[in-house]
DNA sequence: GTGGATGCAAACTCTTTGCACCTTG
DNA sequence: CAAGGTGCAAAGAGTTTGCATCCAC
């Protein structure tokens, strides 16, 4: 049976209060916030731990490392933006992905990826073009 | 400038003739029937080369190692098959992905990978079945 | 002949694991 | 107090890099 230890106890605490998926360093310096002791290691055990029993969803993105979230949402997709790097949900998907298929192939499931910019970043940019018109 | 040395051209030679991407080991493996001393150093060096001259293109998916194929295709996505683990490309596109995103997002590029059975796992699998029913 | 390319081994990064110690129930 | 959890350090996998040697031009 699993204990509730200081340390589980933030990980998912972490996880709950970031609201986009975290990569296991991001959790563990959020984590050491309220375990101050915490080890990677032991963020890596845990994480493991939570996706088999279904409380964490991974997160794979193309060519990034894992991310977590807390597992519950509805489908949904992510987006990740080009300037900070972060991930973010997105609710909704596309349609009519089968028809892209080739003869024989048979779809199951699938993966959808955008990138852009945030709305942080985008307003960031923003303000930065209007200061230089302004100069 | 750039040398043709037995090996790179053994390591353009095997992703032409793939046919779909490939991984650094696959590679390594094909285009040693060619230049049998080749090392995985050397494969990783020349796929940065070609890549960074548009020679390749590198393929993510979620989860996986970077694969690689010869760049001057058209727009495509990629499928990968949950029984024999390749990956094919997949013509056409989802419309509409704009649609999914948050208020002040902007996108400018995205991934699609499909997920199921290529048609030769499907056709093997259906094989076994009617195998199964037989006896 | 010379500069780019290769092969090997060592270095690096990210993740996992062994083990002694600690903590929860 | 026993079983599970933790921290550390070492081990693994995949990729990159330093360096002496090699070879395409």
């Amino acid at each position: 049976m699993e204990r509730n230890t200081r340390q589980r106890t933030a990980i998912a605490k972490a996880l709950r209060e970031a609201g986009r998926p975290l990569l296991p360093h991001e959790i563990l310096e959020q984590a050491r916030v309220v375990a101050p002791t915490l080890s990677l290691a032991t963020v890596y055990r845990n994480l493991k731990q939570l996706v088999d029993d279904g409380t964490l969803h991974l997160v794979h993105l193309p060519g990034e490392a894992a991310r977590f979230e807390p597992a519950g949402g509805v489908h949904h997709h992510h987006f990740q933006c080009r300037h900070c790097e972060r991930v973010y949900d997105v609710l909704g998907c596309a349609d009519h992905l089968d028809a892209m298929l080739p003869r024989g192939f048979t779809v199951d499931d699938h993966e959808i990826t955008l990138y852009g910019r945030c709305a942080d970043c985008q307003r960031r940019a923003r303000r930065v073009a209007a200061a230089q018109r302004r100069s």
